[in-house]
DNA sequence: TCGGCTC
């Protein structure tokens, strides 16, 4: 009922930089509760481009995260990923989008199961959604996932006849100070294979570049999380178990990097029917923070 | 009505 009330009402102006003029205009706008969650998702258009604004509602709380429109696609393949996968087989993907990452992580607890989706940008604080699975095929991601294809098929409709979307880092959503950073070098994802290494695994990469860099994996009650870093004595990369408010750390030398992965590698071979089907990792790649 | 998420 009532989609338009969760679309402009609420506190968010438009186009900052752009002066006078609301100017972000309602495309498409659906409803979908889950539980007692309430999901807006609006497809919006100002003069910077279009993009789909979801908003996670509870009584008590509001969340929003801003998708750019060319992003759509992607989150449905994500969504579709997350429905059709088996449970056993579903681990955290990451997204990135121009200058904002979206991070996909599932979770549970007595509630049932979760899927949360937050958006971190540099020039945001990171926000999150989290969709229930819901018990029964057509609601919660099933759900979630119908809508997006419905918005997506028809934000395709709206596209100029002659103006075919070039998608790209032209199309500026500052309205919720989404800051998407132009002239930044397109990183589309690779295709439909969203894999989490994305950002770790260019060959080239600078040192100078690779401090900050972060993952994250969870096994059991415990995290691990990697990090490199550097000091006077060299590059190292750090690794803490963290486990309630208990944590202790590992330093180590790059020099020793290579090794400690063949050891690793020897581990997991040698206890491989013990461990198949455990994919239960949920690795995480944190962009160096900008500096 | 929940309730999840943060080195």
């Amino acid at each position: 009922m009532e989609a338009n009330s969760g679309g402009g009402a609420e506190g968010g102006r438009a186009a900052t930089g752009g002066g006078g003029g609301g100017s972000d205009v309602e495309l498409v706008s659906r409803t979908l509760q889950v539980e007692h969650k309430l999901f807006y998702f609006d497809l919006k258009e100002n003069p910077r481009g279009r993009y789909l604004k979801i908003s996670e509602k509870t009584s008590a709380t509001r969340s929003t995260i801003i998708v750019p429109s060319f992003g759509i696609s992607w989150f449905l393949d994500l969504f579709n990923y997350y429905v059709n996968s088996e449970e056993h087989e579903l681990f955290s993907k990451e997204l990135q989008l121009d200058s904002k990452v979206f991070y996909f992580d599932i979770g549970e607890n007595r509630r049932g199961r979760f899927l949360k989706v937050s958006e971190a940008s540099v020039s945001r604080n990171r926000s999150t959604i989290i969709v229930p699975a819901g018990s029964s095929p057509d609601e919660g991601w099933a759900a979630f996932r119908n809508i997006l294809a419905e918005i997506h098929e028809a934000s395709g409709l709206f596209v100029m006849p002659n103006k075919k979307p070039s998608d790209g880092q032209e199309h500026l959503v500052d309205d919720v100070g989404a800051g998407f950073i132009p002239g930044h070098g397109s990183q589309q994802p690779s295709s439909s294979e969203h894999n989490v290494d994305r950002s770790v695994d260019s060959t080239g990469q600078e040192e100078t570049g690779m401090t900050g860099v972060s993952k994250v994996i969870r096994a059991d009650q415990k995290r691990f999380f990697f990090d490199l870093g550097n000091n006077n004595r060299g590059h190292f990369l750090r690794i803490s178990e963290v486990a309630g408010s208990d944590r202790s750390s590992i330093i180590l030398p790059l020099s020793g990097l290579k090794q400690f992965h063949e050891v690793i590698g020897h581990f997991v071979e040698i206890t491989k029917d013990k461990i198949e089907g455990m994919t239960g990792a949920n690795v995480r790649t944190v962009d160096p923070p900008q500096r």
